[in-house]
DNA sequence: ACCATTTATATCGTTCACGATACAAATATA
DNA sequence: TATATTTGTATCGTGAACGATATAAATGGT
């Protein structure tokens, strides 16, 4: 009956999804002493590729509904890294921008992804596999994420 | 200053964050048919493989903390795919066992490891390169796992 | 200009994750 | 055999994720 479908050594789900929590989770103690979370740093690595997007773009990017980031957002708002006001030109827009604070950051935790790197890198993971890593991964992030 | 490291592009952990969740979505309209969330068809996983065990196995097996998975066996308990029992031997211990119920549904969800495998298979991850992935993050989670 | 539809965001409820902490049972040590 | 320590599980609080739904602004067709 099993013929080894449902042996968790053989899921690659469960692979992503483990992988997925521990890299978070090395990255909780570097971006905690500034009072960010993981999901908020990838807001601010969007943010500091472009400054004053609205709500959907930067969502988008991250391949999030509005619903997770929305009170996020509010969270980030509260602490003073970004503000929130609606568009102009769109009032249905809520336009994002980083304060002063929030673009300071950005100096402070360039030490992280370097941090991270080190402690990921391996025997199998290496510069010279990464990119076909990256190809794998991305494939499979085409394939089960394009809306429509 | 910006070389490259705060690009999104460039992240591994974003990737493995996001192949993660898209692949759950991708589980979830084919578990919640039997009133199942995605952990909780790990938590069988186990279970399938080796009846009758306690929390912290379960734990340790799915790289989880007791305190995320309690209140998930509780659900279950509810749901009436196991039950959670005092040890006889060690009475700190409470031991997980399969109900009827929670046996009979892996003959039910043979199909949901094919047809999420078959949703997952493009041009870069062939069953050719999985090994290789898999190695890959296998050595990913060892490296980040490895408790002390 | 009117009304239906779409678009952008927000609200609500449920289920994880997880750090911090609590607590009781088992074990080790004095 | 007291007592200190360890072990196994649970509780609590916070922050995501996300499906479902709501609401208001913008747009398109008539």
């Amino acid at each position: 009956m099993d013929d080894g479908r449902f042996r968790l050594d053989n899921q690659l789900c469960f692979r992503l999804y483990t992988a997925s929590r521990l890299l978070t989770q090395a990255y909780h103690p570097l971006l905690s002493e500034y009072g960010l979370t993981y999901p908020q740093y990838l807001v601010l690595l969007v943010l500091w590729e472009k400054d004053a997007q609205p709500v959907n773009d930067i969502a988008k990017r991250l391949l999030l509904e509005t619903n997770t980031i929305t009170p996020l957002l509010k969270r980030m708002e509260a602490e003073g890294f970004l503000t929130r006001a609606r568009g102009t030109t769109d009032a249905r827009q809520m336009i994002v921008s980083l304060t002063p604070q929030g673009k300071s950051l950005q100096k402070k935790v360039t030490h992280v992804p370097e941090k991270v790197g080190s402690a990921v890198l391996c025997e199998s993971v290496t510069p010279e596999t990464i990119p076909a890593l990256f190809t794998m991964l991305d494939d499979v992030i085409r394939r089960l994420g394009d809306k429509q």
